[in-house]
DNA sequence: CAAAAGTCTTAAAAAAGTCTTAAATCGATC
DNA sequence: GATCGATTTAAGACTTTTTTAAGACTTTTG
């Protein structure tokens, strides 16, 4: 899947080059050419944000303060100015980084992929590896060992959940929440016969158990 | 609770520089001297890393793939190289930000706290310490001496009540009202059970008695 | 569109772990 | 030293988890 990567760029020039780079690096670009258009345009399925900071209207620090307060999507602000104080300003304000002009396109991009990767604190967000388990999240395949795992939907779901957050514990709630999308009931068994099932799977490609129980609350992988 | 921040720097001198300005900024600094030393420090209690290029003994490419295999701990690197190629090179690495020397402190500062704030996808270590006991509310973890111990849900329950309250003894009642529930029956032993299967569990860890009986109150912490 | 294949939920019994109770013993306080 | 609360142990009650299997449901295939 693409990200979407939001340009707040006046000048149409550089906005057009910047729109090109990132298209050209497999982003979706979606351009804005105020701050008042970039904030009207901004939403959830923006991943990321490019902010110049020479615009009309509104100046760089409320345009910040305003992104920011609708939610958490990294911005990086370029910009011509190299005063510290607005820099710091800036990022107090929440900016994530602060690219100066001019800048090499390599290394925006890299910033950029860093911003990215950060969202998830892994740095392949495609592939998690545990151990010798890996999960492959686009095109949904689990390897055990090198040989590849059958597992069905709930299943792959539920140790994707597990695979994300390898220092937790997930709770039972926690669990049915987002692989059920609902809260469950309390005499439900689903999960644990889920949990069962996915056990039997991966022990038949390796001795070791990897999930553990922890009892009255939920699951955790072991460490 | 501080942040702790290593410092990976072969120049004495600017090492010191640097661990006195995080240490005036509310941090706690961590000082290595060289690549190797820094790997060997690092763990899990170090929330950010700063590292200097400029190392004898390893390049930053190797260290930065060390580190970050090792775990997700943001890393910013400091040099006097502005080469674009070795920018990239280590972003894509894993390095969170790249920072040229000189520098301005405030812009240093600003870069740590944007890389700190954004760590609310990693998992928040909701910790309690009290001695060489720590406490992991997110895991339901509980080590002693640096050991897992395995605890109930009713052991763990107390023991949290106990940490979160360490110069102050808890009551029977209170105790009861929050890990059980309910109000206590007089004659009811289960309290006591408990702390003496949970004192049984940490002194297998450790020769320490931690905690202390109140006569007809309840119990608390040792000094 | 119907049959087949696969998946999910439910139920029930067995297994595993935890909690409470009771009784014997220990230690503090007066 | 008498009394009362605290500690410890072990047994049985209780709760939660695991496993199995059957039927319901969903998706795929011909």
């Amino acid at each position: 899947m693409n990200k979407t990567i939001l340009i707040i760029e006046d000048d149409t020039e550089i906005n057009d080059v910047l729109r090109i780079l990132l298209t050209q690096n497999g982003y979706h670009a979606v351009c804005a050419f105020s701050g008042t258009e970039g904030i009207l345009v901004h939403n959830e399925q923006v991943d990321l944000i490019l902010l110049d900071l020479m615009l009309p209207g509104k100046n760089g620090q409320d345009i910040i303060s305003e992104l920011k307060s609708k939610n958490s999507v990294p911005v990086i602000v370029i910009s011509a100015i190299h005063d510290v104080n607005i820099k710091v300003d800036l990022f107090s304000l929440g900016a994530d980084d602060y690219v100066t002009k001019p800048f090499h396109n390599e290394e925006l991009l890299a910033r950029i992929a860093a911003r990215l990767r950060n969202q998830t604190g892994t740095p392949n967000t495609n592939e998690l590896v545990y151990k010798n388990i890996t999960l492959n999240n686009s095109n949904y395949t689990v390897t055990c060992c090198g040989k590849s795992v059958e597992l069905s939907r709930h299943e792959f779901a539920l140790l994707k959940l597990l695979m994300e957050n390898p220092n937790r514990t997930c709770t039972k709630s926690m669990i049915y929440d987002i692989v059920w999308d609902y809260e469950n009931s309390a005499d439900d068994n689903t999960l644990n016969v889920h949990i069962s099932k996915l056990r039997k799977k991966l022990k038949q490609y390796s001795q070791e158990d990897y999930i553990e129980t922890v009892w009255g609350i939920g699951y955790r992988l072991k460490k």
